[in-house]
DNA sequence: ACAAAAGTGTTGGATTTACACCCATGA
DNA sequence: TCATGGGTGTAAATCCAACACTTTTGT
C-alpha cells in the first residue's frame, strides 16, 4: 500500500435523509426546495453536513428534528416519534459538481402529521407522493428501460437514493414491525392494513389480513380501547409489540 | 442552516472488506495483520482509502485485488469471481484514534480458494472461521457459550463490521440467489448444501434440499456434467441461473 | 333500514416436512 | 459386498387464499 495516511484525501461527508409516510393513501416522501446553485430551484432530498465530532446517525437525527421538527424514537422509548436506519452511501465523483461529496444517506419512516414547517420557510418543503418523483415501475421492475424520459424531478442522485429507500421500506415491512413506525402510537388493524396497501401498491383481503397481524406473536399488542374515526363498527386499538421481526413473515402478493 | 460548505469539516474516507468464504465445512473470513499502529500486529479486515477520483465500489473492488488477488464479477459475466456489495458505513468519532476516518464497509462473498498471498507478505493474511473471530453464540444465537469472553480479537470497530456483514451473508442467501457465490463454477446441489449449512450452522435434509433448489425456477441451470469428486453416486453439475431473487426462498429452519 | 368497516368460520389447494426407498459409483 | 452420497415418492401436517357470513356502529 503505497499510501500515506498522514495525506489522506479530503472528502466532505454529509447525511441525505429519504423520510417516508403515508398520507391519504399514498407513499410520500419529504422533499425540500433547493434555496443555491447548483440545482437552485429544484426538489431535493432534506441533509446536510456531517460535523467533525457527529456521529453519523446523530447527524441524521440533527438534520430530521431541523428540517421537520420530528424527533427520533428512542431505543427505550415505545413507539414516540419516527424510526431512523441508516439506508446505502453514495459517494460516485461528480454527483456534487462543486466536490468530493461522500453522502451517507438514511431512511426514516414516520406517521403522517401535519405538514411540516422547516427551519424557517414554509413552502420550501413538502410532501411529495413518490409516484410523483419516481420513473413508474421503477424498483422492484427488472425488464427493459421504460417511461421514455422525463426531466428526472429531483437534483444530484437523490432520485436513486429515494428509489432505494423505498425500496427498502417496501421489503422491510414484509418481515418486521416497521410498518407500525407509520402509524399513530395507537392505531387499528384496518389502519396498518391501508399502510401496507399504500406502501406496496396493492389491495389487501381484510379478513385474511386481520387474522395474519393478530395472530403474529409480539407484532400487536391490545390497548382495550376502540374506536370508530374510521366508520363503521368501533375497532381494537392496538400499539406496536416487543417483536421486531415478523415470524411468520407477511406476505406480498405475486412479486 | 448556518453552514458553510466551503467550510466543509475534512473526513478521511476508507473502505473495510469483509471477504467471506466457506473452507472444510466453515464459514470463513479474510484477515490481515496489522504492521503499524494502532493496533499493531493485531488481525484486522483488510481496506485503504478511497482515492479523490475513485468511485466507492471501484475502491473496494481494488483493494480486494491488491491483497487477494481475487477479482471481482462483471454484471455481464457470469460467475467468474466473487460478488461484491456495499454493507454499511461506519463513522463513529473516535473509532480510529488518529483522525476522523469514515468507513465504506463492502460484503464480498468468494469461492473457496487456494490461501490468498497478499500484495507482499504471505502470513500476514489468512482465512480465520468466524467463530473464532466473533464473540460467541453472538447472531444466531445458537450454540451454547464458547470460549468464555476472550478480548476482541480484532482491530478497531471491524468486530462489529464483520458480525453485520456475516449477519448480511445469512440472511441474503435466504431470499436471493447469492449462495452460488460461494461455490465454483460448476457445482453440485449436495455442494451448494454444504453452503447454507456451513453459513447457517445448521444440517438440512438432503432430499428435501434438493428438490427445493432445483424446483425453484431460475436459480439452477444443468450443465450436463457429472461428478463423483464427494464420492457415492455422480451428481449433476449445476452453474447459476440468471435468477437474482428466490421465490420461493428458502427457509432457515427454526430462527 | 342501510352502508360501512370489523371480525369469525370454513374450505380447497398449495407448501412443507419427515422419512421410506431406490440409484450409481468407489473401495 | 458394503459404504457413501445422489435422487424420487409419498403421506401427514401446516399454511394460505378466497369468500360466505355475522357484528356493531353512524346516518
Amino acid at each position: 500500500m503505497p499510501y500515506d495516511p498522514s495525506a489522506f484525501p479530503p472528502f466532505a461527508v454529509t447525511v441525505d435523509l429519504v423520510v417516508l409516510t403515508v398520507r391519504r393513501h399514498a407513499l410520500c416522501a419529504l422533499v425540500v426546495r433547493r434555496g443555491e446553485s447548483p440545482y437552485q430551484g429544484r426538489w431535493a432530498l432534506p441533509g446536510g453536513f456531517v460535523r467533525i465530532e457527529e456521529d453519523l446517525g446523530a447527524a441524521a437525527a440533527r438534520e430530521l428534528t431541523e428540517e421537520t421538527g420530528l424527533h427520533v424514537q428512542g431505543p427505550d422509548d415505545r413507539h414516540t416519534g419516527a424510526h431512523l436506519e441508516q439506508l446505502a452511501t453514495y459517494g460516485d465523483p461528480g454527483r456534487d459538481p462543486r466536490m468530493r461529496v461522500v453522502s451517507v444517506a438514511h431512511l426514516v419512516l414516520a406517521p403522517d402529521l401535519p405538514t411540516p414547517t422547516a427551519g424557517g420557510d414554509a413552502d420550501s418543503v413538502r410532501w411529495a407522493p413518490v409516484d410523483s418523483l419516481l420513473p413508474p415501475g421503477q424498483p422492484c421492475g427488472d425488464g427493459p428501460d421504460r417511461s421514455g424520459g422525463q426531466p428526472d424531478p429531483l437534483a444530484f442522485d437523490h432520485s436513486r437514493i429515494l428509489a432505494d429507500g423505498v425500496e427498502r421500506a417496501r421489503s422491510k415491512i414484509e418481515y418486521s414491525s416497521l410498518a407500525t413506525a407509520f402509524c399513530p402510537p395507537e392505531f387499528t388493524v384496518g389502519e396498518l392494513r391501508r399502510v401496507y396497501e399504500a406502501v406496496w401498491g396493492v389491495a389487501l383481503d381484510p379478513r385474511n389480513f386481520h387474522r395474519k397481524v393478530t395472530g403474529t406473536p409480539g407484532f400487536l399488542v391490545p390497548t382495550g380501547g376502540t374506536t370508530t374515526r374510521q366508520g363503521g363498527r368501533p375497532a381494537q386499538l392496538f400499539r406496536a409489540g416487543g417483536a421486531t421481526v415478523l415470524n411468520p413473515p407477511m406476505l406480498r402478493p405475486d412479486v
